[in-house]
DNA sequence: ATGGTGACTTGGC
DNA sequence: TGCCAAGCCACCA
């Protein structure tokens, strides 16, 4: 048999997060089984179609804030997602002591 | 083939 | 806490 193609493997990892989280694209990408592939999650949701059920407004960077223009749309949609589920964002920046996902 | 770019990360000040 | 430089990896002109 063959082995899952990293982004299914992603894939897999975004699913598993629990709602009022968040995780860090290089913690998505090590839960991926793909080490210092943090630009790859990256990329892979800025690929991922506006219909997709999976909860990408979950993965910020290491910062500890939002890594799209908080302007845009989609950068408006993260954060306000984020704040449905109950998360502080001041500044497009979320407190990762306080809601980051530990597996 | 080569260099630039980006929804990134880490280490040094 | 914040800015910079380097490292990193896949994609694109």
């Amino acid at each position: 048999m063959r082995d899952i193609d990293p982004e299914q493997r992603i894939y897999a990892v975004l699913a598993a997060i629990p709602s009022g989280v968040v995780v860090t694209y290089g913690q998505v990408a090590e839960l991926a089984g793909l080490p210092r592939a943090a630009r790859l999650v990256g990329r892979t949701l800025r690929h991922l179609p506006a219909d997709s059920t999976l909860p990408w407004h979950r993965v910020i960077n290491a910062a500890g804030k939002i890594s799209l223009p908080l302007d845009s749309d989609s950068g408006k949609r993260q954060i306000a997602r984020l704040q449905e589920e109950g998360l502080v964002v001041k500044g497009g920046r979320i407190s990762l002591s306080k809601y980051r996902w530990r597996a």
